[in-house]
RNA sequence: GCGAGAGUGGCGGAAAGGCAGACGCGCUGGACUUAGAAUCCAGUGGGGAAACCCGUGAGGGUUCAAAUCCCUCCUCUCGCACCA
């Protein structure tokens, strides 16, 4: 055995040699249960970055745990491979996206497993790949069958940097989720996914999810943004013509003193006669801090009570939410208020508080439930009582209808774009919009294009491609040149590792077995996303009657980030950390200024390199210091020195080998069962003291698992097995096999976390066969108990003294022992004793009075 | 503004309502070294000579007992934000 650790070898032979075993491959069992552990696979960018890594590892540690526990793990990866980043490379140094995403890919392939995760390649799902995309074709058509694909020409969003529309769920801020560049507005024909249709069971089913964060639940729920009102219909005095609004709010319709109407509403042109006016209101949409409006000189008249209120046009009424026109209640809704305000428009309150009267003027809108006044028939009602009446009021007399709105909108999926799923669409002048016939899929994605970025598709260019005959009337018709969004990739890939490569893409007996994942591990930045996207897709082809089950995802971990603190100097802008030395500039000598910890990115250099900490420290180490550092919810922040305690935690692991490995090997463990006995001698204590710490560490390690996958706090116990048995020296031969059990138990325990080092020395203690295919030990809890405890002893409620007991006394022991104790008596003697309060196995509080 | 979460040593972080600070980093001292690195051993919340006292963002409450439960407030992070 080597002396040193040389984890540079040991890494890299246990790579090779579970490859070449196999055993991370995976088969269906129905003896077994099945547990799919699945982690969000990366967007082949070039190379790995820690956030990847502390992704996968966490991944690969309850991976290789459950597979210990005897589950049958399916745990695969892919690649995201369709996207921008492939189409700016190849217009920055002419390289074709598919070669670039091809050799990406190689490389971080090669990187993954050089982490040591313990996927199974066979089924790895390459996006880009004709055999995958196929299928985003397949299921496109089979939403376009059931109306759930349609195209719309409609305002987009369009990122003029990346030259391309976004999805609502794609803007940040107003600004591209990628490139963050400011989003403009555009019209466009765009395919739409009616992920609408699926708004109220996407919401329902959030109840359900009860192994997502809530935040994540929240997010979603929020998203959807479902609210329940009244679509009431308001008559335009002089014209033929209603003015349909939507509110949530019906209490408060006998307040209405004016009438909005977003000035993209079809009646806007009509009833507005100042049309520059109307431009320039037109102009100020989605301008949140300016409200303006203009009156459009036209009249409503109020269902309920017959008033005419004035009819405006004003910038913040939304067309697409609703129906695009709004009632204004000024003394209720504070946005109405600030408007009525600038405007000199009436305020007329028809809510008050409880048990006081608003002193008018107002100040500002009174937005709470209360009494009704002023409101006819329903004066003297609750609100939220007369909610309801007036909403029953409106639909009995036929003036509107109770409705549902959700802020959800349909997913746009057109991309302007080259390297992505060609839509399987043509365009006839005779039949119009004619899906391909399934027969003919996949629409391959041609090759040689002229890739420009200048927001038109290049497909449009290629006429092989674009040029076609008409599926239906056979003439000359034209291909749909827009590719689909990438996140549609990304929405269903995890049915598509249920198969291998040469089997269905739907494979109904292998789906049943395997999904759903059982544990999704991602980032948080994903929460409405593609989390969304995935559950619709889901529900789509449980519809479709592919899969058989309602969401994806049973549990969902979103790990935290990995940050770092980032340097600047004066001079040199940001700096690596390798660029500071004595917090100076290497270069200019300045001080430099220490940024507070953020995540890593590369424009701030506070980036750690995956490749050179395993060149310096290995990856087992790697692995120990990203799961020790912090809890995964959390974020994590990266530091070397850490990164030093984790390797030198590891060297400690194969020094306590190394020292005992001459004789290791020979002893056999057959029978460990050891009597506990009342008396034992010296040799006998000791051997209950390791067989009993074993089994503690055994307990408490698979409870920090198991408990919200608590590694840091289990890593912490594997610790101080080794800080606990370091200096034990195992002399007879009882010892010796006592010792080599807790190693054996030590090392399994060690695996799913440093699986290579675990491994190595797996085989030096003398034992066979692969450590990920051992149990899980399992612990006694007898022996696991320790045999005695320190009873902590209180008086009121301070701690007076601590007392070495034997374990299991009975409650009158343990407050006699108490009360006997030397320096308890001398705070309970002179008092009168009140009360005595033992908790079992912890302590004893005595509570006196002078 | 709305919603969610979080505030604990010098730092990362531990604590079934029951000893606050496990484990690690850092620091201090010692051993081994010509010396350093590495390694090993010991110490390490604050105050105090000690007995003890004080300590989990602030203030109140419940309880024999609160970092943990309840109320009020402060701060920070994240998400949503013209949604009628």
């Amino acid at each position: 055995m080597n002396q040193n650790y040389d984890f540079k070898n040991i890494e890299k032979k246990w790579q090779n040699e579970w490859l070449k075993n196999k055993v991370f491959e995976v088969d269906e069992d129905p003896s077994k249960p099945k547990f799919y552990c699945l982690e969000m696979f990366p967007y082949p960018s070039g190379k790995i970055h820690m956030g990847h890594v502390r992704n996968y590892v966490i991944g690969d540690v309850i991976a290789r745990y459950k597979k210990m526990k005897g589950f049958q793990v399916l745990h695969p990866m892919g690649w995201d491979a369709f996207g921008l980043p492939a189409e700016n490379a190849a217009i920055k140094h002419g390289v074709h996206p598919a070669k670039w995403t091809y050799e990406n890919i190689e490389h971080m392939k090669h990187q993954l497993i050089k982490l040591g995760l313990s996927y199974d390649w066979r089924r790895e799902v390459t996006t880009c790949s004709p055999e995958y995309y196929k299928w985003n074709q397949w299921i496109f058509l089979k939403l376009y069958e059931r109306g759930l694909a349609y195209r719309k020409s409609s305002f987009v969003n369009w990122c003029p940097s990346c030259a391309t529309v976004l999805a609502n769920e794609q803007v940040i801020d107003g600004a591209c989720w990628r490139c963050e560049s400011q989003v403009e507005q555009k019209e466009l024909e765009q395919w739409f996914l009616k992920i609408t249709a699926y708004a109220e069971e996407l919401l329902k089913d959030c109840d359900r999810l009860t192994g997502w964060p809530e935040k994540v639940l929240t997010m979603q729920r929020n998203w959807i943004g479902k609210s329940e009102g009244v679509e009431v219909d308001f008559p335009i005095e002089g014209m033929n013509e209603v003015l349909r609004i939507y509110t949530t709010r019906p209490d408060t319709i006998f307040g209405v003193t004016f009438m909005c109407l977003s000035p993209e509403h079809p009646l806007a042109e009509k009833l507005c006669d100042d049309k520059d006016a109307l431009k320039r209101i037109r102009r100020l949409q989605r301008e949140p801090e300016i409200k303006e409006g203009v009156f459009t000189g036209k009249y409503a008249i109020n269902p309920l009570n017959n008033e005419r209120v004035p009819i405006w046009i004003a910038n913040f009424v939304l067309m697409e939410y609703g129906t695009g026109a709004i009632m204004s209640v000024p003394a209720h809704d504070q946005r109405d208020f600030e408007f009525a305000m600038k405007y000199e428009i009436p305020i007329k309150v028809v809510i008050k508080p409880k048990d006081k009267e608003l002193s008018e003027p107002l100040k500002e809108a009174f937005e709470e439930e209360g009494i009704m006044i002023n409101s006819g028939e329903f004066s003297g009602l609750p609100s939220n009582e007369g909610k309801k009446r007036i909403a029953d009021y409106i639909e009995k007399k036929g003036l509107g209808k109770k409705t549902i709105n959700y802020r959800l909108r349909d997913w746009g999926i057109s991309r302007q774009r080259y390297w992505g799923t060609p839509i399987p669409i043509v365009y006839c002048d005779h039949c119009g919009i004619v899906p391909v016939p399934e027969k003919d899929l996949p629409i391959i994605l041609p090759e040689n294009v002229n890739i420009t970025g200048k927001g038109e598709s290049p497909l449009k260019y290629v006429d092989d491609f674009y040029k076609t005959k008409c599926p239906r009337c056979g003439f000359d018709a034209v291909r749909e040149t827009d590719t689909m969004d990438t996140f549609v990739d990304s929405s269903w890939y995890f049915v598509r590792y249920c198969s291998l490569h040469n089997e269905e893409a739907f494979h109904k007996e292998k789906i049943k077995y395997w999904m759903p994942v059982d544990q999704y591990i991602g980032g948080i930045e994903h929460a409405v996303l593609h989390l969304l996207y995935a559950r619709f897709f889901t529900k789509v082809l449980r519809d479709l009657g592919i899969v058989p089950f309602d969401e994806p995802f049973e549990r969902l971990l979103t790990q935290g980030m990995v940050c770092m603190e980032s340097y600047r100097c004066p001079e040199h802008e940001w700096l690596f950390p390798k660029e500071v030395k004595d917090g100076k500039c290497i270069y200019c000598g300045k001080a430099i200024t220490v940024g507070r910890v953020e995540k890593m990115s590369k424009s701030k250099k506070n980036i750690v390199d995956p490749d050179e900490m395993i060149e310096q420290y290995g990856t087992d180490t790697v692995r120990v210091f990203t799961l020790f550092a912090a809890p995964p919810e959390k974020d994590l922040e990266w530091s070397s020195q850490g990164v030093e305690g984790a390797h030198r935690f590891l060297k400690r692991v194969y020094a306590l080998i190394y020292k005992h490995h001459d004789w290791l090997k020979d002893v056999t463990i057959s029978d460990v069962s050891f009597s506990y006995s009342e008396t034992h001698t010296a040799e006998e204590s000791s051997v209950l003291q390791i067989l009993s710490l074993i089994h503690r560490t055994i307990k408490r390690v698979t409870f920090d698992i198991e408990k919200e996958y608590q590694f840091n706090t289990a890593i912490a116990r594997l610790m101080e097995f080794v800080n606990e048995v370091y200096g034990y020296e195992p002399k007879t031969i009882e010892e010796r096999k006592i010792f080599k059990f807790a190693i054996r138990n030590f090392l399994i325990l060690l695996s799913p976390f440093a699986p290579h080092i675990a491994e190595e020395l797996w085989r030096e203690i003398g034992e066979h066969g692969f450590i990920l295919n051992q149990p899980w030990p399992q612990y006694d809890e007898e022996l696991a108990r320790e045999k005695t405890i320190e009873l902590v002893v209180q008086v009121n409620g301070k701690v007076r003294s601590k007392i070495i007991i034997p374990q299991g006394m009975s409650d009158e022991e343990v407050v006699k022992i108490a009360l006997e104790d030397e320096k308890v008596k001398q705070w309970v003697n002179g008092k009168k004793i009140v009360k005595v309060i033992p908790v079992k196995g912890r302590l004893v509080n005595i509570v006196v009075t002078e």
